[in-house]
DNA sequence: TGTTATTTGCAAGAGACTTGCAATAATGTG
DNA sequence: CACATTATTGCAAGTCTCTTGCAAATAACA
């Protein structure tokens, strides 16, 4: 997404266009992995960008704030992670047991699934997660 | 559950019965939510039973080895929950964002989901999570 | 009842994430 | 462009969930 655009977007609610997010938004940008808070910090190490663990935690929050990152919590993985919506579709994931590769699914098979749990149990539906693990072809 | 059954297989692996692992057992067989360790932990207190939150840890460990509990972690509550399997079909949860109250979904719709998933990604699927939030009739 | 190995409680540690605060840097104004 | 203002950063320390080490307690079984 155009710079201009997030920085008018961290404008709208009185933040400001950093170093740091510029670093965080580019290395989402082009990683096509979810990536966790301490990937996003070793990886920004290793691009020689100084920026602290607490920033990036910090950064990964304001930018789901605005919209313009998902949080992802996969199976048991004890962290979260996090990827560019950059107007994705609505998506799930299937995580390598092995070698931890993370691969989009690119559907979501659950809205007449939302409509029957309404039905079922009164509740209004709001969020969902549905993530898979497996073996890899690699891996298997 | 029988606890006899239950000593059985807890001998089965070298393992005993003990004071903590029935009180555990029973509260679980007892209560009609899925639980966390602090949950356990703080409810056997006020029953008086004197446990510590670190064997609350250690027995919930022991009886999801033996198959006979579930470990649940339900969308961005940072714990995990345990609830019985006894004999409990495979199926999932809608949590309250307000109250936090949990209540089964009897149903799997995945099973055509994971065949499809297979076909278009050559992973060989093993688990899943699919964990619903919302706002329960109460609370809407 | 006694022997032995498992289990427990306590203290301490690990890992993910948050908060307080002073120093730093982005903004937009003159 | 320089300045004043206010958000942001880095550091230290804290929180929370969960794990590990170890000596003392207890279950199992002869």
């Amino acid at each position: 997404m155009l710079e201009s655009t997030i920085r008018k977007g961290l404008r709208a609610t009185g933040r400001r266009m950093t170093r740091t997010r510029k670093a965080v938004l580019a290395l989402l940008e082009c990683t096509h992995q979810p990536l966790s808070a301490s990937e996003i910090f070793t990886q920004l190490q290793e691009d020689h960008v100084a920026i602290d663990l607490v920033t990036v935690y910090r950064t990964v929050n304001v930018l789901k704030e605005l919209g313009l990152v998902v949080q992802l919590d996969l199976f048991q993985e004890g962290q979260s992670r996090y990827e560019l919506k950059e107007g994705r579709k609505h998506h799930h994931h299937i995580r390598c047991q092995i070698c931890g590769r993370i691969v989009d699914l690119l559907l979501c098979p659950l809205k007449k699934i939302t409509r029957l749990i309404e039905e079922r149990t009164q509740f209004v539906v709001g969020d969902h997660t549905l993530e898979f693990t497996g073996f890899c072809p690699q891996c298997q």
